[in-house]
DNA sequence: ATGAAAGCGCTAACAA
DNA sequence: TTGTTAGCGCTTTCAT
């Protein structure tokens, strides 16, 4: 492989003019420049990352942290994020927690040894208290999470309002008994959605039943466990919210297996407005996340607090949601 | 931040014996040892990742290539192998080329600069002329690909057997006008299913019908598109096979808005055994792919690669693949 | 406009 | 068992 002394010596010049030309620095007259080029053509020359890193100081790779990959909130999320990071010339390493604070400590060594320049929390296990200690060395910026306490940058989705509003749309259909289902039990995203939830039934005089919530319910199949809990109550809700399409779309499978209507028997509301919401039947009503936005605006962030050492400070970015009523929460029947 | 030098000097030994300690050489006393250790911890040191790099010509990254991660098949991939390559202390780096020759050139390059200590391609556009010139600075794994030229080890599912099986349900199930519909155009993939696929139909004596097949159909839209123009021939075919179960569930729906009856109008395939296949209505019939297998076998290959510079040679190791048989083919009801 | 030389933080050959 | 020292490949002062 070739060396940056390589090409200098082939070239006839120093090393340093070599760097210039690779940096596109000012000050090398342009016949020396073609002799370099010329030179590193002819070598195949390219410059080592790591010698680079280690020089700079950085490595340009942007790690982003994720309970798991198989998820498609997330798998939009990083596709996103990735796409955006090597728009602006970085790599991105995925790091998947599995919901594991120990997991989550180990991967954000990754910044200690500088093997990442910067972190993106799309979720987070730990306290902040023991994640704070790392901003010492490089950025972290929080995508889809808040945390009152952090001094850094967070973009995240007005989960409140979002609860806010797919609790009110059941309430308008004139429910009463509202089913409350959600996945990660204390996570501030369930917390903010679950307060918003509450809110609107606030307002419209009905309580919260807590022998009709469920905890714990990210996929399919805890949709269908929650189904069968939920049949086997004594008394049956009317109307259940669910934290994601995929439960809700499991959820609407096992009721179907076991004779219910949706909706009349149940109505289902979802989270985040995934392609399957409009495959199943009835299709079911969500809510719109702009999940696309919320990444590059992560990435943007990210990327600037990297090529400016500014001082860190908390900021909050807010994406709004939006309701999208389908038929798994509405008798008239929309399709075609 | 602390430097092994650092380090050195509040134990009063040399940056040797410290740097033996970190990677647990043998011949240190433990009285050093212990020394050491106290140094290291009261510094709150880690190793510079990008100096150990440098140093020891490996960087502890892997780099994957898939086209894209919103895709049930390659976002499994990608959690299997993350898994795995961190069981094994290897970061992984996602680099999506998008379907682009010319990305996924660009992303080569990151085996180059020696940004990463190899490669798992679990999709290429380039011609294999153009890829096998990187061989020379790293290990090339194919995952889910297969190229005949190519002297290094690749791990695959047995398309052809899959293609073979699908067709084989369905004209068992006496079609014999078939539609066929495929992602990539010219993958060994695709080619290798297409042709287990006129197999099954030459063994039946049944002609393959350029005028029905589609191809360039990925996602759920494709399916949709598919089903226009299908619906559209003169001649409709009486069975459907598709590359993949998002663009089986995008026909079906499309199908189903068009007051088609799947199976009975038209029997549906689809490929990978996605959990919407069990979602929506009819469930589909579709070839089980044991991906999480194929790619650990892949990091388990990268790894051992990586360990012991052996010389390259071509490998192949194939995974087989299995039908499952619904609703979308078959009148009679399974449910319940 | 160009080059000499120091040094980023680490490891390993060699010496002791 | 421990230390001295020479780089890994690059960038950047500082001189010229």
């Amino acid at each position: 492989m070739a060396t940056i002394e390589d090409v200098a010596k082939l070239a006839g010049l120093s090393r340093t003019t070599v760097s210039r030309v690779i940096n596109k620095h000012p000050y090398v007259s342009s016949a020396k420049k073609d002799l370099v080029l010329q030179a590193m053509e002819e070598l195949g020359y390219v410059p080592n990352s790591s010698a680079r890193s280690l020089r700079n100081q950085k490595t340009g790779v942007i790690a982003v942290f994720i309970p798991r990959v198989m998820n498609p909130f997330f798998s939009q999320l990083i596709e996103t994020l990735e796409i955006a990071a090597s728009l602006s010339h970085y790599q991105l390493l995925v790091c998947q927690t599995q919901y594991s604070a120990e997991k989550e400590l180990t991967y954000l060594q990754l910044l200690k040894v500088k093997q990442v320049d910067g972190v993106i929390l799309a979720s987070f296990e730990n306290e902040w208290s023991k994640i704070e200690p790392f901003l010492e060395y490089g950025p972290i910026v929080l995508c889809n999470e808040f945390e009152k306490n952090a001094r850094v940058p967070m973009v995240l989705l007005d989960q409140a309002y979002g609860g806010y509003i797919a609790a009110k749309h059941l309430l308008e259909n004139g429910h009463t008994a509202i089913a409350y289902c959600c996945g990660s039990y204390r996570s501030n995203v369930s917390k903010a959605r679950e307060a918003g939830f509450r809110k609107a039934l606030a307002e419209y005089g009905v309580p919260f039943q807590e022998e009709l919530a469920f905890r714990n319910a990210f996929q399919v199949e805890d949709g269908k466990r929650v189904f069968q809990q939920l049949a086997a109550k004594a008394k049956k809700p009317t109307a259940i919210f669910t934290g994601s399409d995929e439960v809700a779309a499991g959820l609407i499978a096992e009721a179907k297996r076991n004779h219910w209507v949706v909706p009349d028997d149940l109505a289902v509301i979802g989270f985040d407005n995934q392609i399957i919401t409009e495959l199943i039947e009835p299709r079911i009503t969500t809510v719109h996340q702009p999940v696309q936005d919320m990444a590059k605006k992560a990435m943007d962030i990210m990327v600037s607090q990297l090529a400016s050492k500014h001082s860190v400070k908390q900021e909050v970015h807010k994406f709004q949601l939006e309701l999208v009523i389908r038929e798994s929460t509405n008798k008239v029947l929309v399709n075609l």
